[in-house]
DNA sequence: CGCATTATCGCAACTAAGTTGCAATAATAC
DNA sequence: GTATTATTGCAACTTAGTTGCGATAATGCG
């Protein structure tokens, strides 16, 4: 079980997640609230989200954990494993919209469940 | 400009890679040759390997480094960017040998540059 | 070989992301 | 309004990786 009650700070973490589609790094909320939550709060309602199914969470090419809102998963079963992409120049990290070609990149060798790319984004590469 | 000097240390590392195909964490070769030589030692020894284009680098699943050997490529150019598998049981991790699959990803959205896959790997799945 | 040069190494101290235990605070239910 | 207990702040901790510096050892040359 994850969230319980709805505190000031659990509705300012999701709202995070409500104004951008992109998702967010645990790292940039912490220095983004910094003097109003401490940091372990916050990581402690990224936890709760998570286990609600209201954000999904992967890893990007620093290490660092990102998370992004889910968008069609029940507490219960979670559907949204759609890929990632974090674009190497800017750092910004885009959920990708689930297209068929992801299956295909196994050959029957593993059980793909995640798919992380990265590389440079569009605004990035007209820019350069 | 990486290794300048074969030093024993040097040596031992890159056995390492040559043993095995699999990727390796910096953190495996920290505990491994915990009472053989320092941490610091080895991290400035995986830094001049990759810049020689010895191995390359990518993240895994926990935020972890992770290396592998380089196999076609020279130091000027690095074409070596093959996707990467890490299996979420047995945490270890995979060079995929390049197929045309994966070039079908991108819908003209984004420059995939790397392409990092997590799930369940064959051996995991058939004992379970 | 013997020596000088300097890349590499060990050490200890540091950084940055994330976690944990505990006492204080505040959301909810009655 | 009060009791219950989930949530929070704080401080201390963990773990991966980095850095500065003096000591060590690989290399090249006479
Ligand atoms: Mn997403
Ligand atoms: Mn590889
Ligand atoms: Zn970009
Ligand atoms: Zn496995």
């Amino acid at each position: 079980m994850g969230i319980i009650r709805k505190t000031k700070h659990f509705q300012k973490v999701l709202d995070q997640f409500s104004k951008q589609e992109n998702a967010i790094s645990a790292n940039y909320l912490v220095s983004h609230f910094n003097d109003e939550m401490n940091k372990s709060t916050i990581y402690r309602i990224l936890d709760k989200l998570e286990d609600d199914n209201i954000i999904h969470s992967f890893v990007g090419v620093h290490g660092l954990k990102w998370y992004a809102k889910c968008l069609d998963c029940t507490v219960k079963e979670h559907n949204d494993n759609h890929p990632h992409f974090q674009c190497e120049k800017c750092n910004e990290v885009q959920c990708i919209s689930q297209t068929n070609n992801e299956s295909k990149i196994i050959d029957a060798q593993f059980l793909v469940k995640s798919v992380f790319l990265t590389g440079i984004c569009n605004r990035c590469f007209s820019t350069c």
